[in-house]
DNA sequence: TAGACTTTTCAGTAATTCCTGAAAGTCCAG
DNA sequence: CTGGACTTTCAGGAATTACTGAAAAGTCTA
């Protein structure tokens, strides 16, 4: 392994914690993403010297993520695994899989919360407060879900364009307020 | 505590390690965040069934996040706590916590690493990768810096708004096309 | 269908993280 | 100063999570 791969895969295993999956995984993930090969679990115990079945469970993981691919070499019975090439892609799953174990649970609770009458005044605050963070979830979530669609070309586009839509925004208030103004006689 | 407020700060908990903080820490936000009122230390203690060294913690770390805000009775020697109200502030606070957190220590990391010179075709392959997965992140994070700026409200507009800003995107385009077809002379 | 090759499971151990109670630290009023 | 009201620190135990080696299970070929 170079420097280079050496670093790469040691910052993933110690940030692992952080990213809420583990250091082999987290290894496991950045030797494959470097590799430009697909490689199989031995080689990957090997190059990081982790015990086989180590591997085998931190493959199933990065699968149950849909963060890596699964082919077979030709007169190779082993298992090769590599990721995708398309970083926006890898994105875009990283995002839908930790919206659906991170914030569809939470979602859940809150509206079955909301179904909730409140008695006192405590209670109708805390309602509030939860239909607030209700809201907040719902609108980015669906936002992502939304921009998620959108082909890698044009994410980067937006993604650049950065606050300036708040520009693009101004002017259809501007606009509206006009389509109001006269509207109502002004 | 109330069934509605038993069931959140359970949650809180539950979610705690999957959100990479802890079941204390969890909890005892949800339980700031849902009050009418501020809370003191003994008070969520006692509430919640914690030592109050654990409390102590807890609260240090949600003070580290920027999630929580100190302040005192008249009257009173107690340190209360309590949660902004503005969700939409919370959400900046928490996303640029954990941008400091979790994602500029990788960005340096990249940052360095592309500096390198590659002698193998595979190391050449490797910064390739490393070049990708950098330029993804600096441009989504400069991009969320940017977008953080703008007030709740415009903020919520956009949300709204979706992939709908596509069509914005498209017409831009066409705009930039037609201008340089015209340039050249057709 | 035996047997070689491969992956998965799992019980036990190692490592890490969490939590507590006790002690130490801080601050202020008298 | 001193005592009391409070907060923080920290060593050690509890709980959780990660990892291993061995055995089981699966899969293909001859």
């Amino acid at each position: 392994m170079t420097a280079l791969e050496q670093r790469f895969v040691q910052h993933f295993g110690e940030m692992g914690s952080r990213w809420g999956i583990n250091r082999t995984v987290g290894q496991i993930y950045a030797l494959l993403y470097l590799s430009d090969r697909p490689l199989n679990a031995d080689e990957i115990a090997e190059r990081l010297g982790f015990s086989r079945s180590n591997v085998s469970t931190g493959l199933k993981e990065l699968e149950s993520w849909q963060l890596v691919r699964l082919q077979h070499q030709t007169g190779d019975r082993k298992e090769y695994f590599s990721t995708p090439d398309d970083v926006w892609a890898i994105f875009r799953t990283l995002v839908a899989e930790k919206r659906k174990r991170e914030v569809d649970p939470t979602l859940s609770m809150l509206r079955e919360a909301m179904l909730e009458t409140p008695v006192t005044s405590a209670e109708s605050h805390a309602l509030q407060r939860i239909r607030a963070m209700h809201d907040l979830i719902e609108l980015t979530s669906r936002w992502f879900d939304d921009v998620q669609r959108l082909d890698s070309r044009t994410l980067t586009q937006l993604m650049r364009l950065g606050s300036k839509v708040q520009r693009i925004l101004a002017a259809r208030n501007r606009l509206s307020q006009a389509g109001n103004r006269n509207a109502k006689g002004h």
